[in-house]
DNA sequence: TAAATTCGTTCACTTAAGTTAAGAAATTAC
DNA sequence: GTAATTTCTTAACTTAAGTGAACGAATTTA
């Protein structure tokens, strides 16, 4: 489990035992059951997550009503903004899987940084990387109705539509499950004739 | 002019006049007229642009039909994706109003941090405030209909509305230019009774 | 296993956005 | 200052999404 982590950072830089075993030390992998609510509306908290296993959801309550907006999976992270501000958060997180995590505070982030460097290089990689990925994302997201949005994660992230229940899916497209579901129908059947 | 730049940095860092000097003597600003096409699709650049004044847009053409994704003012800037990989462009960038712009390349970005490393730190924490604010404006615009997402730009960029053509603003909110005029009489005839 | 809940689909209806076309208003070019 | 172009609005029509409700299927809970 830790060499995927070891996997993943090892695209980034390279480590000596020595960082690993300082990483390791810091005991920061977290087994969490799907259905866990890591993060509530109006909650503060320091933490950042990162998943090495299975999937987690952030979701706003608006209305009475659930809106997803981004789902992490295997090597994906979020760090909530309330991390950053210290401001309570808006949104939720959720574990839709059974996952294991890497959850890290802030403080753990600059006491690695002090200590080795480097961490602090991969650390304005990654961002820049996410930043990048983001902006497209949006990009596509505005530039695209529903149908092609959802044309556009079936090639992408096909893996999403196998794991994620439908309404979550829904919103994170922008659109209610309902018309989700006649979409999808709409599809099949041009596909057919 | 450089003041105005001054004064944004130091929001961030502050500098010697020193190091004040070495960028000036970069020799970045540039004055660029109003239509003038900074980066078109398919083309490399190195260039980052930053705006001390005016306005610059980002726009795709899909299909023979602009789309426009973003708009930059004052103290906004763009790295555009190709200037970190190489990659040729997928989208156009251009001057919407007579502008004065900061053009700086990914040499010099790297070679004032090897001089001044406190550059490195403001860029990290701007990249870093930069993601966090894209990603509040992603999840608000994927959770609100049309309408809501231009009475949301209303109350955030009230400038925008006057300043950029209606067509553009238009695909900005991810419609079309009919419907936002129709949209925008609902508005009012709503207000009104 | 049975009951309860959640989830996905379908339907009928409403509302809003896409599309095509036309004309007025504003801007730009000459 | 006029012509040409671009931009904005309106209208009629089409298409698709929102809404409310119903129902079976799947999943969860007791």
């Amino acid at each position: 489990m830790q060499d995927i982590l070891f996997d993943f950072i090892s695209k980034y830089i390279s480590l000596t035992d020595d960082e690993k075993n300082a990483i390791l030390s810091l005991d920061i992998f977290r087994s969490v059951m799907r259905g866990t609510i890591l993060l509530q509306e109006g909650q503060k908290t320091q933490d950042n997550y990162f998943v090495l296993k299975g999937c987690i959801r952030k979701y706003y309550i608006i209305n009475g009503e659930e809106k997803t907006t981004a789902f992490f999976t295997e090597m994906e992270g979020i760090t909530p903004q309330c991390a950053i501000s210290t401001t309570p958060s808006e949104y939720y997180i959720s574990c839709i899987e059974d996952s294991i995590l890497i959850v890290s505070n802030t403080e753990m982030g600059i006491e690695v940084n002090r200590k080795f460097p480097k961490f602090d290089l991969m650390c304005r990689m990654l961002s820049e990387e996410l930043l990048a990925k983001q902006q497209i994302d949006f990009d596509e997201f505005k530039t695209s109705p529903p149908e092609q949005r959802y044309l556009n994660l079936l090639q992408k992230r096909p893996d999403l539509l196998q794991r994620v229940p439908q309404h979550q899916l829904a919103s994170y497209l922008g659109i209610q499950p309902q018309s989700l579901s006649r979409l999808r129908a709409r599809i099949f059947k041009n596909n057919k004739s």
